[in-house]
RNA sequence: GACCUCGUAGCUCAGCUGGAUAGAGCAACUGCCUUCUAAGCAGUAGGUCACAGGUUCGAAUCCUGUCGGGGUCGCCA
């Protein structure tokens, strides 16, 4: 059924019988749109061999195609380029044999294999930002890319519900909160634990100023002799100091020290081994706050689309991994220092020391990753695990990896780190502490006010409901947000500037759902007719060929897509399409055609095309609209 | 300082497992709605692919160095 693999099989036979060598690795390439043909074929690498000329071998195997492989119709050579023109046959036969097919764009590169993709995995002290949208959506799309590509998928969310950050909003909530509920004051859950995040973060800015300045000044002298030994060492290298950049540093340094030494974080400190202990009441307050905090979250998944098949938490993990440091020290691959902490030494892997559990016997942030990895293993036999997290924390997976790879597990080598780039503000990165974070839930609603009123200004939308009304302008706003943060390489930063706001012509999924709608309106107005079931014409024009060929390619699209974990090929597959689609719109009018072959094939062709573009936005989260 | 990563049109991005004259969209300008939805289509203009070397028949793509942006280098997560 590949066309392509077949013709590589040709050219290899047609290269073996010519020159009595086997051909190796012959690669294809699609016929730069400005030649004549569809797949090329380049030479070069062949010239040792032929022992002739680029034109004469290129010349050769297109004329032994020719003869000898039943899909070549044609060829020409321009240097050492060999363009191959296929008989229009197949590209009719194709679309004669798919166009209705309901599973086209499912493959089964996966078959048998089962996957894990973990993402989201919030805090639960403040609401999600732009930052988490772009996780969200990622791994939403990365899960529906995997099912596409016919593995099986679970959707996991570690949630991160303990730690001193929850503390903060805790005790913020209990001194300043004068018993607040998101019942008492219409605040969505998770904005309103947020807020007193706020309020904490404030107080503790007043607390600390005057003792910050104190101490940058050489004047602090603080209570613990911990941090009066950090703070003479940190003030010395402070004074030594000449680059602007190091005082700065040395400035935050000593910032934080005086931070971690006041009232209000040693409370927080605490309050965190209050919970740790297990005391109702902080353990009832904790329940309280998470509680409307996911109240909230909920919310903003619903609307956002993405879902989950697993949560696993934090406050039920966090101790994983100690027997696992127990296994590993037996194993050598860990060892203990004098003090009792315990430590791996990855210098001979381009590494360094990390510390796995601590002198007290308490875990670090990567000892309940190794066994919370254990865990998924334990729970799913997943092959393939993903983590979909931004990329600050590429050493600290490259680290986790090749521990789990030294322990000797064996899904080590299937686990992957899904590293995507922060999303920018125009101003620069977004700063929850200067108030510059773009609010999921703010954003959401901002998109969908705006697709809301440019649909009214077009004025297209008569006879809908205000149901529909409000679902079509969900659906806008959602997919001109989600198409504009996923066709971006996930790998790559990116820039989100709020104030140009996102557009809705161009490469936009407004556009691609366009496309499909008006694909929609003709296959309305050819209701009643019997288009159905007649042959395929199978004199093509060009810009019919060129959009089969585009359909063609969509199934590859799909492995790439998935194998890369990248929803940003499939955005690009369907902007390609849907141009294509529009240039064959443009050029013919398919229902005033008046020979019916031709017409019942273009209807076919349309059908065909939106089935594709559906396929392709829903693989982005995208639902397409009827009419817009 | 060490390591990782990015640098393509005024702006946002494709192209990167080496292949032909580097592509889209936005912004600017010009056309196309008595015909299936103009959220569309066609066209004009816009490039030392950060810079310098190297490998190769061939480099935006691979290697080295320089410059610039970002990140990491916690017994935080």
């Amino acid at each position: 059924m590949n066309l392509e693999q077949a013709l590589i099989q040709h050219i290899a036979e047609a290269i073996e019988t010519l020159y009595g060598q086997p051909a190796q690795s012959v690669k294809l390439e699609h016929t730069n749109p400005d030649f004549a043909g569809d797949y090329t074929f380049v030479v070069f690498p062949l010239l040792r061999i032929s022992r002739s000329t680029p034109e004469a071998t290129a010349e050769a195997i297109g004329n032994h195609l020719k003869q000898h492989a039943a899909i070549v119709s044609d060829f020409n050579v321009v240097k050492g380029f060999l363009n191959l023109v296929l008989k229009t046959d197949i590209y009719a036969d194709f679309l004669k044999s798919q166009w209705n097919n309901p599973q086209f764009g499912q493959t089964n590169l996966g078959s048998g294999k089962k996957v894990m993709v973990e993402y989201s995995s919030p805090n639960t002290n403040k609401p999600l930002h732009l930052g988490h949208v772009r996780n969200n959506l990622l791994g939403m799309s990365v899960a529906n890319l995997y099912k596409a590509a016919g593995y099986e998928v679970v959707m996991a969310n570690l949630v991160n519900d303990r730690g001193i950050h929850i503390c903060k909003s805790m005790l913020a909530w209990q001194k300043f909160g004068n018993g607040e509920t998101p019942e008492s004051t219409g605040m969505k859950g998770d904005h309103l634990v947020g807020k007193y995040y706020v309020v904490f973060e404030n107080a503790l800015r007043e607390e600390t100023l005057p003792t910050i300045e104190l101490a940058i000044s050489g004047k602090w002298t603080p209570e613990s002799d911990n941090a009066q030994t950090k703070y003479t060492a940190i003030y010395g290298q402070l004074q030594q100091a000449t680059e602007e950049k190091q005082i700065a540093k040395l400035k935050d340094d000593i910032k934080e020290l005086v931070r971690n030494q006041s009232s209000l974080m040693r409370e927080t400190q605490q309050m965190l081994r209050d919970w740790e202990a297990g005391i109702p009441e902080v353990i009832n307050l904790w329940q309280t706050m998470n509680g409307w905090v996911y109240s909230g979250f909920e919310k903003t998944y619903a609307r956002l689309g993405v879902a989950f098949d697993q949560y696993y938490y934090e406050s039920n993990t966090y101790k994983l991994g100690k027997d696992v440091v127990e296994e590993g020290l037996q194993k050598g691959v860990f060892y203990r220092k004098d003090d009792g902490s315990v430590w791996i030494d990855l210098r001979e892997d381009g590494l360094d020391e990390k510390l796995v559990l601590r002198g007290d016997g308490t875990s670090v942030y990567i000892t309940q990753d190794i066994g919370t990895a254990d865990l998924k293993y334990q729970e799913h036999h997943v092959d393939q695990s993903i983590y979909v997290v931004g990329n600050e924390q590429d050493y600290h997976f490259k680290v986790l990896f090749l521990i789990m790879k030294k322990l000797g597990r064996p899904f080590a080598n299937g686990m992957h780190h899904l590293s995507y780039g922060m999303v920018d503000l125009p101003s620069g990165k977004m700063k929850s502490r200067e108030g510059t974070v773009v609010d999921a839930d703010d954003l959401v609603q901002e998109m969908v006010d705006e697709a809301k009123a440019k649909t009214i200004e077009l004025g297209k939308t008569e006879g809908l409901t205000e149901t529909q009304l409000n679902q079509l302008y969900e659906s806008l706003g959602l997919s001109a947000l989600k198409f504009f943060i996923l066709k971006v390489d996930p790998r790559k930063r990116m820039l989100f500037n709020p104030q140009e706001s996102i557009d809705f012509q161009g490469d936009t999924g407004p556009f691609v759902q366009y496309t499909y709608a008006r694909i929609q309106s003709i296959l309305r107005s050819a209701e009643g007719l019997d288009w159905q079931s007649t042959d395929i014409n199978t004199h093509l024009l060009p810009i019919e060929v060129e959009t089969i060929q585009t359909l063609y390619r969509y199934p590859d699209e799909v492995n790439k897509a998935c194998s890369d974990s990248s929803p940003a090929v499939i955005a690009q597959y369907c902007i390609d399409l849907a141009r294509t689609f529009n240039r064959f719109y443009n050029e013919c009018h398919i229902m005033r055609e008046t020979d019916p072959i031709v017409k019942n094939t273009r209807l076919k062709l349309a059908h065909f095309t939106a089935h594709t573009l559906k396929h392709g936005l829903n693989l982005l989260g995208i639902q397409v609209v009827e009419r817009m």
